[in-house]
DNA sequence: TGGATGCGGTCAAAGGTCAA
DNA sequence: GTTGACCTTTGACCGCATCC
């Protein structure tokens, strides 16, 4: 035995289990979570301590764990008699049923776990972009700290050069953001353009309901400038849109209490939309979504499990019925752009105009996507 | 077991605990002490009694105890994670225990049995206004009999007219429709009239691409005219959105084939849009949204559960995602509709103006809400 | 034939739950 | 907030089959 360390907790191994080094405890945890159909939640951040005192602490996190180790699902086996007592009269069960659904259980957490994975390079990404270009341009027209920027919120008030520079810079990201999921890997580089093309607005908006729901009354940009309620009155072209997005989004997800998980997969359903225009391939992105859906059906069903008597009632329902607003919203917010452009207000790039005006003549983005990963992104104004 | 008795209070103990036998309440005060890393302090001489009626009565002789029959602290582990409910208590006597869970199920059934009703009604409503104003403008400009026009489609191809037509009558029936509703009657005059302004034209798109599903690559209006997708293509302006409707709408509702109570759940989801604008009573709204989508997710449990292994997976997911085409396809013919009462093509009324262009200054739809019934319903056995 | 490996299962003793 | 009857989960330990 040469590896002695559990790979999941680092306690002491028992040898190779389902796959992984692992010790004992590990080896039943995953072996009970896989024959019962466990899907767990984690009530943290996803990204709980997993060690030899930790290890309960968090099932989900543990089962992540599991997974990353590599352990298999389907080197659980069928249930075999019981050793001690009177066996049960076995039934020969028909057409490899359970090992078919134990794989679909599991690829139901690991479809959450890739899409986590994407999400966190892309906010790797975006760290790493605010602060290579930290001279936004604030109103204020000063540079601060960033310390002074992140505490004192009035000093990071969006100048209407910020909004342009934020969508720049999440279609940038968006792009990488759609390339590092393999469902999207698997599609067609036209596909892939109508994807991008028709659905980057809403996730864009997504992206900043999502980033507000900590603040008051304030949408946050991805490059952390702010845009207040009051302060979007008085830019009127942004007021709607800004208006909108705090009580049709930011509102009901704050009461629906989402999470990073809920978040992710919302986001991968809004993008694999199979009637998205122009997509030839209706069956494979209908796959996609539909795996996503399905991964968010089972943490809902889990969620309200735990949580029986809280207000966490139809919640799959209650967060797909956000998408209605995104889509409104979005497309209000495309018109705006549009207005913009005609007017010269706004400083619209090529990638602008291919995925937020939806160019149809425009196919740069094709030439992005067969490239090798366009990181590190800067954005220049 | 060799010894029965708690070795700090002489109750039945139920084994081992922590290093000493015990029972099962000196068991968890101890394990609740250490967690809490709680000292207590004797009021009296550090030896009162700890016996089955008199532990509770000193925290720390009993804890005192505990330690010197063996109890080890360091036996005490971590908190783990939050497990599932418990069990009830199987309650014996015939008491409300399990009514409320099938007064619940009642209702769901009835929301659904009630929206049927709604709907029937209105069905009711339609088929006589059809056939009051029979004399419909087809584009042949014969008039054919009713025989005739239902099976042979291509006599009844809708004029623009038609389309006008359609949806002013569609209009009338959805005020009825929605003044039938209980939840809808329980708002203010002012929340009726903004749900109905707010989400009219998706109403109407729904019902059209419903009444479309057994038709082939065609639509069918409320007034049984039809246009298909190549006549749609020969008239522009509303080339866009019958495609959309065919594609987005229509072919998934077919995969999902959807059935009536489906329909009319889905329908009265998107009505009762608790984030319609200028609606004040949020939560009267969001309640009957929540009604409705629990009715719907409950029996979509019920078909998948019924038809395990088919294609209905994710069936509540898939209905819902339904919904974001189907405000985009309306806010596009909202669109259209503004575009052919700005250049004088379409005859615009004021119900029209009022719900279809969401003219904020008219409020006639108030008076309607608040008189009997405009129509002539006639709902005889 | 026998030890190493990796499946399976068991059940004492940890944990948590929630009405009282 | 605390208690304790009652339930779930954990993991050390063991049996069995397979392979070298």
């Amino acid at each position: 035995m040469v590896d002695e360390i559990c790979h999941i907790c680092n306690d002491k191994a028992t040898g190779k289990h389902y796959g992984a080094i692992s010790c004992d405890g590990c080896k039943g945890f995953f072996r009970r979570s896989i024959r019962k159909k466990r899907s767990y939640v984690c009530r943290f951040d996803h990204n709980c301590p997993v060690d030899k005192n930790h290890r309960n602490s968090c099932r989900a996190c543990r089962l992540r764990k599991c997974l990353i180790a590599g352990m298999k699902s389907n080197a659980i086996q069928n249930e075999r008699d019981t050793i001690g007592k009177r066996k049960k009269p076995l039934e020969s069960l028909d057409g490899g049923g359970p090992e078919t659904s134990s794989l679909r259980d599991l690829s139901e957490e690991m479809v959450i776990e890739l899409l986590l994975q994407s999400e966190r390079l892309c906010q790797q990404l975006r760290s790493s972009v605010i602060k290579s270009t930290e001279q936004v341009s604030y109103d204020s027209g000063k540079t601060r700290s960033a310390f002074a920027e992140r505490f004192r919120p009035e000093e990071r008030r969006a100048s209407i050069d910020d909004i342009g520079k934020s969508i720049r810079q999440q279609l940038l990201l968006l792009v990488e953001w759609a390339k590092s999921l393999p469902q999207f890997q698997s599609l067609t580089l036209m596909d892939q353009a109508c994807l991008l093309k028709a659905n980057a607005t809403q996730i864009i908006v997504l992206g900043v309901a999502y980033r507000s729901v900590s603040m008051e009354d304030t949408i946050c940009l991805a490059n952390d400038a702010l845009i207040s309620r009051e302060h979007a009155a008085l830019v009127g072209d942004i007021n709607c849109v800004v208006r909108r997005i705090l009580d049709e989004l930011v509102v009901p997800i704050r009461r629906l209490s989402i999470e990073l998980p809920d978040y992710v997969a919302l986001k991968a359903i809004v993008f694999f939309n199979p009637v998205s225009h122009d997509v030839t391939d209706y069956e494979r992105v209908d796959g996609a979504r539909l795996e996503c859906l399905a991964a968010l059906e089972k943490r809902c069903a889990r969620i309200e499990e735990i949580a029986m008597r809280g207000g966490s009632r139809c919640r799959l329902g209650r967060l797909l019925l956000l998408l209605p607003p995104l889509q409104a919203i979005a497309q209000q917010l495309i018109e705006d752009v549009q207005l913009a452009a005609v007017f010269g207000v706004a400083n619209v790039d090529a990638l602008m105009q291919e995925l937020i005006l939806q160019d149809a003549s425009a196919n740069n983005v094709i030439t992005t996507l067969a490239a090798t990963p366009t990181i590190p992104i800067k954005v220049e104004p």
